[in-house]
DNA sequence: CAGAATACATACGCGCCGTACGTAAAAGGA
DNA sequence: TCCTTTTACGTACGGCGCGTATGTATTCTG
């Protein structure tokens, strides 16, 4: 193919999805150009035009690695927590609350994707990682069908702030327990 | 003054809100231009930048001027339900739901505002607004303050969740039913 | 070992933002 | 009433940044 072989073509696209995971991250999608994404990533923009069909394509592809990475944390903890759905779910539930805050997910994936790749397109993201689990879990754990689109969505909402509330706070471990503390709240509603 | 009087000049920059409300409602924040809007209020862009800063700036008058309409139907729910609080945030949080999903509002203040004028102004507009009933309303109820700021932030993301949910939904009046339902749970919650 | 496909780099046009500058009319004072 | 200042725009310009077209050097593939 290219001056640089397959692997290495591989080698390029990901780095430029880790620089622009960075920037994106640090400035949000509006403040970055695909100029100081490929500077990052010692590249030109054409390279970067290469891989990814445009600006908003390579944000989707950093949204995407992103949620999946969550996701992972969720299925995690709450395949760690035992056989009991209510269990799971409230594993997986503070789960996805650490693990967004953790890094610096929040503002690519809370602030600036559902304008960025549209609403749409972000629920679909949403619903195919960790927001899937979600339903679920809360079908097992006996929610009725009538409430349960709304309820997942409500609680979704619910979780979303609360990881964009910690994010905020100046002290982040005791947001961190309060957030948790309230949130075991609304999902012990939601299991009424 | 200037060609025109001063009321004259009041009325050109109500235009320009209002065609940058149906524009930004429509298209979103990028999408539209400023000359977009010039053009649709009958104006040249010397006239937008000489009413508000920059594109930013009039987007944030937009979402301000929504925030408050919807507020006043808040306030107005809440004080139609009569002295209990755990009645006045019942109603509150229901009319919350009913007036933001009622007009085009839900792009713009949902989707586009946090990233468009950044999460942290978004907050303080929503705490100037409804937030600030909504909180009230949870200490009114007699939530502990350990809780409350947190139990508020994560109450006001399900409500905003459930609008968004709700706009995208084919059945719109069977989805206010089960959103409104499935808020009441949540609701109920709260104040245990 | 020749095409074909791939993996980039380079160059260009265009839209759109913000700003600087110009201008005409109204407000305000003497 | 006239002069000055301020207001309310309109116009013109520079620059950034996106997307696309084009060029070019490899490396697969038959």
């Amino acid at each position: 193919m290219p001056r640089a072989s397959a692997a290495a073509a591989a080698h390029t696209a990901h780095q430029v999805l880790v620089s622009a995971t960075e920037l994106f991250a640090a400035r949000g999608f509006a403040e970055v150009s695909l100029d100081d994404v490929a500077q990052a990533a010692q590249v030109t923009r054409g390279a970067v035009y290469h891989h990814y069909r445009n600006k908003a394509g390579l944000f989707l592809a950093v949204a995407a690695r992103l949620q999946s990475q969550v996701a992972d944390a969720v299925v995690a903890a709450a395949d760690r927590a035992g056989p009991d759905a209510r269990e799971q779910l409230r594993a997986g539930s503070h789960a996805f609350l650490d693990a967004i805050t953790a890094g610096t997910a929040v503002r690519v994936l809370l602030v600036d994707a559902p304008a960025a790749v549209g609403w749409q397109e972000w629920r679909r993201l949403d619903e195919a990682n960790s927001g899937r689990h979600l339903r679920e879990a809360l079908r097992e754990a006996g929610v009725a069908d009538d409430l349960l689109d709304a309820l997942t969505a409500q609680l979704s909402g619910a979780m979303n702030e609360a990881a964009l509330w910690i994010a905020q706070q100046a002290d982040r471990p005791a947001a961190s327990k309060q957030a948790h503390a309230a949130l075991d709240r609304l999902l012990a509603a939601a299991l009424t």
